[in-house]
DNA sequence: CCGTAATTACTGATCGACCCGTAGAAACAA
DNA sequence: TTGTTTCTACGGGTCGATCAGTAATTACGG
């Protein structure tokens, strides 16, 4: 499956959010940390990202509204795949190491990390 | 610090085990999975790694002898950061259980992960 | 000294990501 | 109807990454 850019995936991380929208509503997000970015600068994102597969539309009106076609979790798990190929030829326990050591964690972070890994070791058996 | 690119990742690795190394050594190394591969490509990200300070050479006879001028950790660090930062938002605790879920982690991985995690609870404290 | 091989420097071509202006169509308000 | 606003479509421009060819330089074997 192919990975979206980063202003691909910015662009969904707000579609998974609100499961349908506008270029517009998109458009009124992206503004508030980027005030010059341009409303068809936004339209062409969706335009290729319709392109790629990562979105459709249905018409209301005149206007598009966009949904995303993958769900974020298949698509997030896609992104570390490749990370973790990529950084570290696929060995993802030193992956996983340095992420632990550099991430700030809560007690809870860190005790839902020691149950997903007491849960992997039981399946493991 | 600026984070290099994928094939400049590459040839970094190939450097970490090296130590000191010349174009046509890394040349070698890649043109194993790549025959197609061109010398003076490998040349030029050398070149561009040099501008960007991620390398330096010294000169033996007429060739350059490479040295990496960052340690692997550290640009491990930056990559791993800025990739949390890009698809968590900097949540890095969500993003270490899709790891431990997606990665193919023998018992020993999974001990030292535990181990890790309580190494940081302690500290926490 | 001469010719060959190896090396670096320089330059450009290509491609994708990103950005945005303009034109045309559609909706809408007066 | 008419003018204004709000869409999408289309095309292009810039930039960095990647790749590689050619020229200039240097080392070396004879």
């Amino acid at each position: 499956m192919q990975t979206p850019t980063e202003r691909e995936f910015e662009v969904l991380k707000i579609l998974w959010e609100k499961e349908k929208t506008t270029v517009r509503d998109i458009w009124n997000v992206l503004r508030k940390d980027e005030p010059d970015l341009a409303y068809t600068t936004v339209l062409s994102v969706f335009q290729v990202m319709e392109r790629k597969g990562f979105v459709a539309h249905e018409t209301v009106g005149k206007a598009y509204l966009y949904r995303p076609l993958q769900q974020r979790q298949n698509t997030v798990q896609s992104l570390i795949r490749n990370f973790v190929a990529r950084v570290f030829d696929g060995a993802a326990g030193e992956f996983l190491l340095h992420g632990i050591e550099i991430g700030k964690l809560s007690p809870e972070e860190l005790d839902a990390l020691e149950e997903q890994i007491r849960e992997k070791k039981r399946k493991k058996k």
